[in-house]
RNA sequence: GAGCCAUUAGCUCAGUCGGUAGAGCACUUGACUUUUAAUCAAGGGGUCCGGAGUUCGAGCCUCCGAUGGCUCACCA
């Protein structure tokens, strides 16, 4: 880029002016505009040589129009803050009784329209948009000029007063205005918006700016943590955090991804479940905690599954799956009513109730319902034999259980659309579970399910260390004969339950697809900010960018919440 | 991991039979002091995803590769 204009010399850092009323403009700063814009065509070829043959003429004018204002004294760039004393929605919602008074809004120009010595503009902040109305009368020759080689995208901030036009538009007439900062890119199309799957999600950004609808998602997904934690947290629970880093990979049925540990050389897994954990918790006494966070999966990617995804859960001491459904029943109702103001929920165009209670079903009955089959009828060999005669392929060695597991995902999971408990699940998939008392082959577990998805999983948690260590030999078994997602015994859990865990209940929430459900999103990826992507190959960041690789090296340290 | 589809200007998309690359928005220049996707006039802008092949000639046909979407598998 063609720079070395003289920096900062009027002062280096600019404040944007408002009590004082103090004139951006009062010293010009214009001269020299007409001279460099026009002159950029016969400047690029020799002065930035390469750089400017990638770069597309839209940008190269963008970038000279940002060199006349450094020239000039007026880099946008030094200018640190902005006092805005409103937002757009603000303005508009409560324009009755602000009708004429000083607004000061800051934000993206998103729409020109130029009338001569009068234009039209629209600022959009994070509320919303309005129109902004230029007058050369009341900005002067000079600011008013500038003001019109502002670009679709540029940052800035006006003051002025609050009127409706001639048309009825609410709006800002422009006293002054300060450029914040310069888009040295063309945004996509402004009423087309961005299509391109890719670019949407590699650049979410963009898709923030210009497509409204993905801000509502976000802001709804925020809503929607912050009310199951204000749920847990009125009820007495505890939030906490517990490892994401650990030697051994429990609580699900999960390939993990693994790391190292360099000062301890020490080959380490990211978590695929928070559980073992928090039920240590429960051995210590807290009785009731929960953690809301992210856990990673080595797995495939689909339009529900991401490598990294949020998962709540809850541990509640003295209570067992029944309380749990209770507690699950009231997260997504008050989810639903707080992001929607009701818990009657149209997704993707089937009308779902999400009014508590919700159905409550055995296994066992569910599948009986759907397939005429009756499990607590057949044996193990029994089992097998139907589930060859459906087409379905069981492992040699599966259990009367396991089949009817499978049965279970195969003619009923996807026809339960209304929300519905399935609980009563079989032992040997469900090695963190108690056993149902008088029956050892079911355990105390349910899950839930709404549009044919999973969206929650709870148990009476087992407490018994004997039981617990035979459970854990059982898939250690499993794991022997090449099950990489069988769980892995965790001896110093075994030994937090030989101190006595109290009788507990747990619940796991899929966040993610509890957002999808409450924003009626598709895939997983619309409801994920930065949903996991191949990096493009080097030397092409094609559309992303022609230069340096975008936010590489620099690693997620993000915030807690999922 | 497998199958199908997509990739053309900054964005959204056309592109016929293989014969000099098109539109709308955006951009530039000019006109215009209350517009609403402002309008009017003129103009500029292309690694047709990358590579190889067939052909006198490839955006288009063939092969290889990249990325994405969807479906399936795994999973929550």
């Amino acid at each position: 880029m063609i720079r070395g204009a003289p920096r900062g010399r009027r002062s280096p850092r600019r404040e944007a002016p408002s009590a004082d009323g103090a004139s951006l403009f009062e010293d010009g700063g214009t001269t020299g505009m007409d001279e460099t814009t026009q002159g950029f065509r016969a400047d690029a070829p020799q002065g930035a040589a390469e750089t400017d043959l990638e770069r597309s003429e839209q940008m190269r004018i963008r970038e000279a129009k940002l060199d006349a204002l450094r020239a000039a004294g007026q880099d946008p760039f030094e200018t640190v803050r902005f006092p805005a004393t409103h937002h757009a929605a603000d303005i508009v919602a409560g324009f009755a009784g602000m009708e004429g008074k000083p607004v000061a809004i800051a934000g993206r120009l998103l729409g020109k329209r130029g009338m001569g010595k009068a234009s039209f503009g629209d600022l959009q902040d994070r509320s919303g948009r309005i129109q902004l109305f230029v007058k050369v009368d009341e900005l002067g020759e000079d600011a008013y000029a500038e003001w019109l080689k502002l670009d679709l995208g540029d940052l800035v901030g006006v003051e002025g007063t609050a009127f409706r036009t001639n048309r009825g538009e609410i709006s800002v007439r422009v006293a002054r205005y300060t450029l914040l900062a310069k888009c040295l890119r063309p945004l996509p199309d402004k009423f087309k918006g961005l299509k391109d799957m890719d670019v949407r999600y590699r650049q979410r950004y963009l898709d923030l700016i210009v497509n409204p609808e993905v801000q509502e998602t976000f802001q709804r997904r925020s809503r929607i943590v912050r009310t199951i934690r204000t749920y847990l947290d009125e009820r007495g629970f505890l939030e906490v955090d517990t490892p994401m880093l650990s030697a051994i990979a429990g609580g699900a049925a999960a390939r993990p991804f693994e790391t190292h540990h360099n000062a301890l050389d020490l080959d380490l897994f990211l978590r695929i479940a928070p559980e073992l954990y928090l039920k240590r918790l429960i051995v210590g006494g807290f009785e009731r905690v929960y953690e809301l966070g992210r856990m990673f999966r080595n797995e495939g990617i689909s339009i529900r599954h991401n490598p990294e995804f949020s998962m709540m859960e809850v541990y509640q001491a003295y209570t067992d799956y029944k309380g749990m459904m209770e507690l699950a029943e009231g997260i997504v109702s008050a989810c639903a009513q707080e992001v929607l103001g009701t818990t009657r929920i149209v997704y993707q165009g089937v009308d779902v109730d999400l009014t508590p209670p919700f159905a409550r079903l055995t296994m066992r009955d569910a599948v009986l319902a759907h397939t005429g089959v009756d499990f607590d009828a057949l044996d193990d060999a029994a089992a097998r034999r139907l589930a060859a005669e459906r087409g379905l392929d069981p492992l040699k060695a599966a259990t009367r259980g396991e089949v009817m597991n499978l049965f279970f995902e195969e003619y009923v999971e996807a026809k339960l659309v209304q929300p519905t408990f399935i609980h009563d699940y079989p032992t040997e998939i469900s090695p963190l579970t108690k056993k149902k008392p008088g029956r050892p082959d079911l355990t105390e577990r349910f899950e839930l399910f709404i549009v044919g998805r999973e969206y929650g999983n709870a148990y009476s948690e087992l407490n018994d260390p004997f039981d617990q260590r035979e459970r854990f030999a059982a898939q250690a078994k499993r794991r022997a004969e090449g099950d990489e997602e069988a769980y892995q015994v965790d001896d110093d859990f075994l030994t937090a339950l030989e101190y006595g865990m109290p009788p507990t209940g747990g619940l796991g929430i899929g966040i993610d697809r509890l957002v999808m459900l409450l924003t009626d999103s598709y895939s997983i990826r619309d409801v994920l900010l930065f949903p996991t992507m191949r990096p493009l190959p080097a030397g092409d960041a094609g559309r992303e960018d022609g230069g340096e690789g975008p936010a590489e090296g620099r690693e997620g340290v993000e915030g807690g919440n999922g």
